[in-house]
DNA sequence: TGATAGACTTGAGAAAAATCAATTCCAATT
DNA sequence: AATTGGAATTGATTTTTCTCAAGTCTATCA
C-alpha cells in the first residue's frame, strides 16, 4: 500500500485533497484517479457565488482553501446563514445522497476561496460499484460522528479547567499509564479557541497545572506526571 | 406511505426504535421487518457487561433506554472511558462498516439499560441490496454530521448570550422574517445544559431579552419580536 | 548578529457566570 | 380546593473568566 514518491510529487492539489477526505479515502487508486479527472478546481473571489438555490445539483464540493457560506434568502430578501464551511470540509453531499435534484440554498465565498467540484453521478457510481468502498465511506462517516459527539461532550463540560483537563487527557498516548508525554497538535491559541476559552486563560490554567505538579512543559511538549490528577483537574 | 394504525399499535419497541434511527430509517418496510426479527432486546442490570474487548464482533447496538459506557482496560488495570452512549444512539457500528472482526473495547451498562442487538451481517446485506437504501443511510449520516458541526459551532461561541441567541435563532420557523414564534423543544434546564450554562443563567438571560423587548414568553412558547436583535444579542 | 513579528505569558481590574438560598409558579393528584 | 413536588425565577454573593495592557520568549530573515 505504499505510494511511490514520484506520485506524491506529481499529485495535483485536487487529487490529494480528495484522497484525504473521508468521503473519498476508501476509493481505489484507479477510481480516485478517474474521479479526480472529472473534478474541477474552482477559484472564487470574495463574495463570489458558487451556486444559487433552485439550481440543478449535479456536483458536490470540497473546500481546498478559504471559506464558503451557505445561506437561504427569504421572499422578503433577508438571508439566513445555514452553515459556514471551512477548509477540508465537504458540502452539498448530503443532498446527493438523498437524491435531491436542486440546491436548497445558496453558496458564496467568504474571502478568496478554492473548492473542488465533484460530479455527483460519477461519485455515486464509483462508491456503489464495490460494496467494500460503500462500507468504507459509511465507516468513515460513523467514526467522524462519534468523534463529533466527543467534541460536543468536552465542550459541554462546565468550566475551562474541566475542558482543558479532559482535552489533555484525550491526547495521552496511553491514558491508562500514570504518566506520559503529550505533543500539542497545534498552536496553543488555536487549542484555546477550540476549547472555547481565551489564550490567556489557557496559559494560566497550564501554569496552574505546573504549580500543582501535574505537568511540566517544554514548548509544545507536555510531560504529564499525574494522569489521574489531570483528569480530576477542576473536579 | 401511510402506516396503518394497527401496525403502529402492534409495533414492538424494537421495531419502532430501529425505524426511527438514521441507520435503519431508509430500509423498506419489508426489510425492516426482516431485520427486526433477527434483532434481540437485551436487558442489562447496572454495571452488567455487554461485550468485552477482543470478542468477536457480530452485532452492533442501539440504546433503547439507559446508558452504555465504552471503555478500554490497559495491561496495568486502569480503564479509559472512550465514550458514553445515551438513549437513541448506536454504537459499534463504525466497526461493522470498517470490517473489523473484534470489539476493540468493552461495553458495560451504567444503570439499568436496554439495548437492541442488531446482526451486522444481515444489516449489511439489506443495506447494500438496494443502492437507494445505501445512499439513504449515507445521506442521513451526512446530515447528522452537518448538524453536529453546527452544534459545535454554537458551543464555541464566546459567551452564554451568544449561545442562547444563536440557539433561539435556530429554532425560528422562518429565520428570514422579522418576528416569529418558537416552541421550546424541551425543559429549560435541559436546554441550559445543552448550551453549557446553568438554569439560573438561562433564566436571567431570557429575562434580559424580555426587558430589551426582543421577546415575550408564555411558558415554553416564546414570541420573538425582533429577530435581528436576537441574533445580535451579546454582540 | 540584530531586527522583527508572532506566539506566549503575566498582571490587574472589569465583567460574566456560577453558586447558594429563597421564593414563586405550575401542573398533577388527592 | 388544597397539597405537593418539580421546575423556574430571583436576589445576593463568590468565583471564574475575559479584557486590556505590558512584557518575554523564540524563530526567522536580512
Amino acid at each position: 500500500m505504499k505510494i511511490p514518491a514520484e506520485n506524491l510529487i506529481t499529485d495535483s492539489p485536487v487529487k490529494s485533497a480528495l484522497r484525504s477526505h473521508h468521503l473519498c479515502s476508501s476509493l481505489s487508486g484507479h477510481d480516485l484517479e478517474k474521479l479526480a479527472q472529472s473534478c474541477r478546481l474552482v477559484k472564487l473571489d470574495s463574495e463570489e457565488s458558487l451556486f444559487h438555490q433552485g439550481a440543478e445539483a449535479q456536483h458536490f464540493y470540497l473546500v481546498l482553501s478559504g471559506t464558503i457560506k451557505l445561506f437561504r434568502v427569504s421572499p422578503d430578501g433577508l438571508t439566513k446563514v445555514i452553515e459556514v464551511v471551512r477548509q477540508g470540509e465537504a458540502f452539498a453531499e448530503a443532498l446527493m445522497f438523498l437524491q435531491q435534484k436542486a440546491y436548497p440554498l445558496n453558496a458564496e465565498a467568504m474571502g478568496k476561496t478554492e473548492v473542488v467540484s465533484i460530479p455527483s453521478l460519477l461519485y455515486k457510481e464509483l462508491i456503489l460499484a464495490t460494496p467494500e468502498c460503500a462500507m468504507g465511506v459509511m465507516g468513515n462517516m460513523a467514526m467522524k460522528l462519534h468523534r463529533r459527539i466527543n467534541e460536543i461532550e468536552t465542550l459541554t463540560l462546565q468550566n475551562t479547567r474541566h475542558r482543558l483537563g479532559n482535552y489533555l487527557f484525550g491526547l495521552l498516548p496511553d491514558p491508562a499509564a500514570t504518566s506520559g508525554e503529550i505533543q500539542l497538535p497545534m498552536a496553543k491559541q488555536l487549542i484555546a479557541s477550540q476549547l472555547a476559552m481565551q489564550p490567556e486563560t489557557f496559559s494560566r490554567l497550564i501554569k496552574e497545572m505546573k504549580v500543582q505538579g501535574l505537568i511540566s512543559v517544554k514548548g509544545s511538549r507536555i510531560e504529564v506526571h499525574d494522569v489521574s490528577g489531570l483528569r480530576a483537574f477542576g473536579h
